[in-house]
DNA sequence: CGTGAAACATTAGCGGC
DNA sequence: GCCGCTAATGTTTCACG
């Protein structure tokens, strides 16, 4: 969990692969002016220390039909403790983000400091798919009190590369 | 940029390059029950149609010390038509726009609907970094009117894998 | 860290359904 | 049109210096 040491050819690589995850072990051998062994050693300790989490391949939400990208602010019930006749299974808190793991459009959520509990991140085909996953998944699951919805109107940046401290 | 036709196995091929782009094309044929030419022709017509954008490697951000994960909410100045004593050389929208582009720590930014008119994923070591982000350099941009900041206090789910319609 | 060799993967051409 | 075979080329990976 804590970080890891890196040195300047660690960051070199964890950069190089952040920009271009297919590039072959060779490619980026010459890039770090290595011979692929030792480079390759390096991705695979990089990779088993937990630093790359893994290799993806990126879709164009477009081309696959997502036109619509939205944002979502939920606020939870507040767990009432008053008048608990028994324990429940699942806190709200438990029960929400057990929800959220099977909902596929929305592809990320956090607990956020705020006025509003959460966070989610939904990407949907237009507007009417918006209103339907609304109406029949996310309001009416039982712990959610109170939503706020922004959309995207323009795509300024998007990146997975973290900046390399 | 319209949406491209994808019969089932593209869709399968898709969703098994999302969950791992690593996956050499002789396994990625085997999941789908083809063999390795017709499914590499299948990749490779996905990847010039940019379904595919490419493929990358994911950071944990702790590993690399990035520990606090922020998003912001700026209003721009709006843009004043009143008095130009001559056309500006940007709008403010395309000064913020291009500054974006150069500082590291965001790693996305969308024009929203709402009150707030965009919305900013920052990525920094500590309270102590984002601070110094802060003032000097998001306040400090010209366009800039107003910001407001959340805190992630724990990551739900964060994949970078849509659904597949 | 680098070298070399074996094992493995990619890819273009061609024939068949 | 889209599939699958084959063969040449290129890449990964490991033992060893």
């Amino acid at each position: 969990m804590a970080a890891v040491n890196l040195d300047a050819i660690d960051r070199k690589i964890l950069s190089i692969l952040q920009a271009d995850g297919h590039l072959s072990n060779q490619e980026v051998a010459e890039r770090v002016n290595l011979s692929p062994s030792p480079c390759l050693r390096r991705i695979r300790r990089l990779e088993q220390e937990g630093v790359i989490r893994g290799y993806v391949a990126l879709l164009d939400p477009q081309k696959i039909g997502l036109g619509l990208l939205a944002w979502v602010n939920v606020r939870l019930e507040k767990h009432d403790a008053s008048s608990p006749a028994r324990k429940p299974r699942l806190t709200p808190q438990e029960d929400f983000a057990a929800s959220v793991a099977n909902w596929p459009e929305v592809v990320a959520c956090y607990a956020m400091t705020g006025e509003m509990d959460y966070l989610l991140r939904v990407h949907v085909e237009d507007m009417a798919h918006f209103s339907r996953f609304m109406m029949e998944t996310l309001l009416r699951h039982p712990a959610v009190l109170d939503v706020k919805s922004s959309f995207a109107l323009q795509k300024i940046k998007d990146t997975t590369a973290l900046p390399l401290v």
